[in-house]
DNA sequence: CAGTGGTCTAGACCACCTT
DNA sequence: AGGTGGTCTAGACCACTGC
């Protein structure tokens, strides 16, 4: 008896999906455990009475998604089961406001042209004492504070930066109309607050906050430093994750 | 003059590729803006000389990545830019010890079958008074304490918990070898060091820590509930993003 | 050498949208 | 009715692998 793809024929899916889901089942059940030969593309073919290039669709997808490895001349094979890389999602603070039902108001402290401290320079590879636009600005939810936005943004890359009313347009919004940042990185950490903080987040020194560095580039080179402050107790990062891996 | 896609006529490239790539072209150089609709699949193909099929797989990749937008019947049009989600993996402690060159081991502090406190209960949906095996762990790296790892098991789903030697296996890794999780979620927030941390990883009380609390699940049901405290100065996440929308 | 996956084509049918 | 994307097929050629 030939296997049959067609566990529901009412199933109005596409047939590749179809054949996904049928490999799938073959290897959540265990029946073709890691590391498992799958037959060839013209082997299922004829097993399932199917066009090798439908074939081909699925096993492309499921190799997109390293459920399989497939080697040009040597076969297909089942993918070993990868960890699930937990995954954060650093959110707009302006939407993860709102989202909640909040109502989301920014206050503008400090809005120049000056030289920043090394630490910034270095982090955006420019010369120790070259200028860069800098904002301070306070971001509050239901007028309690819930973010101290600390960015240096390259004055080429955004000439009328200064110009601005960062009380209604957010600098992450402003930054991304004139280009989306093409590349970003990121690091998350637990320091006690600063003095320099507190009268801004209305918090005690050595209080816990969560601080996010972030760096965002455009092709090659960086347009924004940033620094994101938080209130250990008003402020958390959340996300969630459906397995990268197999099964 | 008909368009050519063969800008490197010598390029190996596949040609679904190169039509990619001169599609993304256009939209990248602001031939065509953002809600532009291209044309059609018969159209491009009669214009490049290509074969619908291949038209079709250049496009449906493209969409596949969000840089445009197709509706059956209507057409194809290139999307809205949308702000990169910038994603924080959280990695394998043991793993991340070792990338950075230092030595990962493990002390075990406890080992044993209890009720959980009702955060957990809830937080796993389990009854309120139903036992769970509860392992606490201390991380090192190089001998310093980094990871206080505090985590609640299912018993069902791993009967043989209490035997393992969770000073040579982690738990993340003994649990994945019975079955890698099929999701999870985790909160990431910043909080004052409580008196039970502080004589395992060595801090004082109040000084900041990065605390990780996640859940996996393994199908339908929730297999672990864990927390993750590091202190904020030794322990820190980073990540780094290609842009998830468009250029 | 035969087998594998990677690619490409020409043509076809379909459901759906717009006119 | 004509256009659009979605799908499927049969057949073809290729580079590469392993025997």
């Amino acid at each position: 008896m030939s296997p049959s793809v067609d566990q529901f024929p009412q199933d109005p899916a596409p047939l590749y999906d179809r054949v996904e889901r049928y490999i799938l089942g073959k290897i959540q059940s265990g029946e073709w455990g890691t590391g498992h030969r799958l037959p060839s593309e013209p082997e299922l073919s004829r097993m399932l009475g199917i066009s090798r290039m439908t074939i081909n669709r699925a096993m492309r997808e499921l190799a997109r998604r390293n459920m399989i490895d497939r080697i040009p001349g040597v076969g297909t094979f089942v993918a070993a089961a990868k960890p699930a890389s937990a995954v954060v999602e650093i959110q707009n603070i302006a939407d993860h406001i709102r989202s909640r039902g909040e109502v989301h108001s920014m206050r503008v402290i400090d809005l120049c042209s000056m030289v920043p401290s090394q630490e910034v320079s270095v982090g955006m590879g420019r010369p120790r004492k070259a200028k860069l636009y800098r904002v301070l600005i306070v971001h509050l939810a239901n007028n309690v504070p819930v973010q101290l936005e600390d960015r240096y943004v390259l004055p080429s890359f955004a000439p009328s930066f200064l110009a601005q009313d960062f009380s209604k347009i957010t600098p992450t919004a402003y930054l991304f109309s004139i280009a989306p940042p093409t590349e970003s990185d990121h690091l998350i950490e637990a320091i006690g607050a600063k003095k320099v903080w507190c009268r801004h987040l209305a918090i005690e020194v050595g209080e816990p906050c969560l601080v996010v560095t972030r760096r965002t580039w455009v092709g090659d080179t960086i347009t924004s430093y940033m620094t994101f402050v938080h209130p250990g107790s008003r402020y958390s990062l959340s996300g969630r994750t459906r397995s990268g891996g197999q099964q």
